[in-house]
DNA sequence: GCCTTTATTTTCTGCTGTCAATGAAAGAAA
DNA sequence: TTTCTTTCATTGACAGCAGAAAATAAAGGC
C-alpha cells in the first residue's frame, strides 16, 4: 500500500478553476463572492469552478464558523484548501548534504529529514534521493494520503522545463537531467528547479509575496541571491541565468571574487567573505560564520565594522534592484540573517541612499529562513506543478 | 471634414483577433498556416480572426507575389497589415521642445515636425502640444485617413494608466492629467507614458525586440535610460519606476550625481557628466557634446579617455541588467550613441568581465536612433492602446 | 409572517476556438 | 489531358467556458 498509486490529475482543466484554487490556496479561507471579487471572475463561475474541487475534496467548505460577527444578509460560507487532500516531497540538494520535507497541499511542512552527502557523483546523489524519498513516502503511509510530487531544488543554472542541471558549481555538474533519473527511480512526478527559484516561489505562494506580482526575494547566506517575481511570473531569464545580485559588481577596487570580477555583492557580504575579511582585519582565527557572528557580538569593533561594509552592500544590491524592478516588496532571508542585527541599519541607509525616486518606496522586509525552508520550496514547486499541470495552456 | 471623426474601434474583440493582429503587425506578411504555427491557434480560428481584419481593411492579401519560388501544394497567400489604413501622431516633450511625427498603423513615419518650447508650464506645454497635433492632423487630411491616437511621450515618473505625469524633473511638472487635457483639447484618444517605455514599446512591436519576450533597451545620451521587458511586457515598476540604470551605482568613488549619490551610471556617461569630465580633465572650453565629440575626434587623449571610461560605465550597467535578469538581447541606442566609435569596445569588454556566466550570453547589439524616434516610440504607444482598446481583458 | 439584505445557485445564452471534412490551387505522374 | 498528391484555406458542427439575469437560500429586523 504505497502512496505512490497510479496519480489522478487535479481537476481545474479551465483557467477560471485554476485561478480560483491558488487564490484561495494563497489568500486562505474566502467565501465565493470574495473569490469572484478577487479574481475579476462572475459568482456563477466561482460556484460551477468550485464545485467539482470541493467534491474531489481538494477545497472544503468552513462551516463551523462561530467568530463571525453578525451580518445583514445570508452569511457567507468560506471555502478553503484542504491541505491534507495530498502531500509532497520536497528535498534541496546542497553540495554536502540533502533537506528533505513532506508537506502538505498547503505547503506545510509535516515531516523534515538532513541526510549528509558523501558523494557529489550524480549517481551517488541519485542513490541518496531515492532513498530519502523513500523514506518519506513511508512516512507518508502514515496519513493514508498520496504523494502527488516531488521538488528537488538545486543551485546553479537549472532548466526547469527540461528537468535538466544545466550547470552547478557546488555539485560539479554539466546537463545532468536529473528531474528524469529521479522519476523513473522514485515513480514520482518530479520537478527540478533553481533553489533560489523554487524559493521565490514557496513566497509567491505561501509567504509574503502573496498576492504581489512584483516583488525580489534576496537571500544572505553563503552566497547572495536573489529571485525576482516580475507581472507575477518566476523570473527565470532566457540563458537560465537570472537574479544574479551576488554578482552584480557595485565597487571596482572591492575585493576579488572568485567570478573573477571585483566588487561583487558576493565578495562582500557572503559568509565566507565576512569570515575572510573578519580574519584579516582582526587576525583573529575564525573558523566560520557562527563564529564570526560571535565575535561580532561580542563586540569586536574590527568584526562590527565588517558587517557594517556587508550590510552596506547588500543595502546597494537590493537599491539596485529596487531601481531596475521597482518592486513592491523585497524580503531578504537567508542564514546569513543571523547577523541582521548586525547590519541592518546599513542595509537601510545604504538602500535609502541608493534607491532612485519612489524606488525607494520599495518595501524592504526580513523574514528569518528555517533550514528546512529551502526543501520547503523544493516543494512549493511540486504543488506548483500538480496544480497547473492539467492546465491546457 | 477632420481627419478625427467619431472613432470606430478596432474590429479585433477576441483574445485570438488580437494575437493575430499583433503576430502580423510585428512580423510582416505571414501566410495564415503560418499564423497558426505562431500563434499556437488553429488554422481555423486564424480564418475566422482574419476575415473581420481584412473586410475592415486593416489587413490585406499580398496576391501579386512574383518573386514566390515554385512550391509543392496550394500556394499560399500571405497576409500584411494596410499601413495606410489608420494614423497616428506621436509626441515627445523635452524640456525645450516638441518633437511631433504622423506615423501610419505599421509606425512608418510619415510627417515629423519639430517646435521649440518656450515655457514650461503645463498650459503652456498644452497650448502647444494641441497646436502642433492640430498642425498634423491637416497634414493627415491629405491623407484621407483618420488619425486614431495620439500619444505622448514625456520623461519621468509618468502613470500610463491614469494618464497622469506624476513627477518629470526637466518639467519640474507634478501630478499634471496630461492624457486628459489633450484628449479634451484635441479630441483624440491620448495615450501618455513615459518616454523611455515607449521606446521601448516600438522596439518591441517594430524594432529590434520584435519577437523577443525578454529584453532591454538602453539609451544613451543626455541621461541614461532603459526599458526593460520581461514575459513580454513593458516593466512599468510597482511605484512607477523602474529601469533607472542611470541611477545604478557602480563605483562609491565615482563623480556625484545630481541625485545625490556616487558613481552613478549616469555620472560618468551621460553627455553632461562626459563634457563636464573632459573640460575637467584637458581645460578645454568643450560646450556641448558635439564639441566634446569632435575634440575625442580629434584624437586628445583625455578626452578620448574619458569617453573610454563612460563606456566602461555603460557597460557595467548593461551587465547588472543582464545579471538580474538575463534577457535575451540588450538595445543600446540614443544620441550619445554618435560617439559610439569612442567606447564600444569598453562597453563590450566591460560587460563582458561583468556579466555573470551565461549571462555573458547576451546579445548586445546598437541601434541608430534618429531624433524623431523618440516621438515614433510615443505614436507606438497610441497604436498599441487602438489595438488592445477593444480587448476586454 | 413579511421585508430587507446578502450569498449562492440555476438556467440560459453568447461566443470562442477545435475538429474533421471539404474545397482550392498548384505541380507531378499517368 | 486527366488524375494524384500536396499544402493551404475554409466551412460547419460542436463542445465548453464564462457571463447575465433571475431564482433561491439564509440570515436579521420588524
Amino acid at each position: 500500500m504505497r502512496s505512490t498509486s497510479p496519480t489522478e490529475a487535479f481537476p481545474a482543466h479551465t483557467p477560471a478553476a485554476s485561478q480560483i484554487f491558488t487564490t484561495v490556496l494563497s489568500h486562505g479561507p474566502l467565501t465565493r463572492s470574495e473569490i469572484a471579487g478577487r479574481t475579476r471572475l462572475s459568482a456563477a463561475a466561482v460556484t460551477k469552478a468550485v464545485r467539482p474541487l470541493i467534491e474531489a475534496g481538494y477545497l472544503v467548505e468552513d462551516i463551523a464558523e462561530d467568530a463571525r460577527q453578525p451580518v445583514l444578509g445570508r452569511p457567507a460560507n468560506p471555502v478553503r484548501v484542504d491541505g491534507g487532500r495530498a502531500l509532497f516531497l520536497g528535498i534541496k540538494v546542497t553540495g554536502d548534504e540533502l533537506i528533505a520535507v513532506l508537506t502538505d497541499l498547503c505547503c506545510r511542512i509535516r515531516v523534515a529529514r538532513r541526510v549528509p552527502l558523501t558523494s557529489r557523483e550524480p549517481k551517488a546523489v541519485l542513490t541518496s534521493v531515492a532513498g530519502l524519498a523513500q523514506e518519506l513516502l513511508t512516512e507518508a503511509d502514515g496519513f493514508g494520503v498520496q504523494v502527488r510530487g516531488l521538488g528537488i531544488a538545486v543551485s546553479g543554472d537549472v532548466d526547469r522545463a527540461a528537468g535538466v542541471v544545466r550547470y552547478s558549481p557546488f555539485l560539479e555538474w554539466r546537463d545532468v537531467p536529473l528531474a528524469e533519473l529521479v522519476a523513473t527511480t522514485t515513480g514520482l512526478a518530479v520537478t527540478l528547479d533553481n533553489d533560489v527559484r523554487a524559493l521565490t516561489v514557496a513566497e509567491q505562494w505561501f509567504g509574503a509575496g502573496v498576492g504581489l506580482s512584483d516583488f525580489a526575494l534576496v537571500t544572505v547566506g553563503a552566497g547572495i541571491g536573489c529571485g525576482l517575481v516580475v507581472h507575477g511570473q518566476v523570473v527565470a531569464g532566457a540563458h537560465g541565468v537570472a537574479g544574479e545580485i551576488g554578482h552584480v559588481a557595485i565597487d571596482p577596487a572591492g575585493p576579488r571574487c572568485h567570478c573573477g570580477n571585483r566588487g561583487c555583492v558576493e565578495a562582500i557580504a557572503s559568509d565566507p567573505a565576512i569570515v575572510g575579511r573578519i580574519r584579516e582585519v582582526t587576525g583573529a582565527s575564525v573558523a566560520d560564520a557562527t563564529e564570526a557572528l560571535a565575535l561580532a557580538h561580542d563586540g569586536d569593533p574590527g568584526a562590527r565594522e565588517v558587517y557594517a561594509r556587508a550590510g552596506a552592500a547588500i543595502g546597494r544590491g537590493i537599491a539596485t534592484v529596487a531601481n531596475l524592478l521597482g518592486p513592491e516588496r523585497v524580503i531578504i532571508s537567508g542564514e546569513g540573517l543571523a547577523a541582521y542585527d548586525l547590519f541592518a541599519e546599513q542595509i537601510r541607509d545604504a538602500f535609502a541612499a541608493a534607491a532612485f525616486g519612489s524606488a525607494a518606496d520599495c518595501d524592504v522586509q526580513t523574514r528569518p529562513l528555517p533550514f528546512e525552508e529551502w526543501a520547503r520550496g523544493a516543494a512549493a514547486t511540486a504543488i506548483q506543478s500538480f496544480i497547473t499541470a492539467s492546465d491546457a495552456r
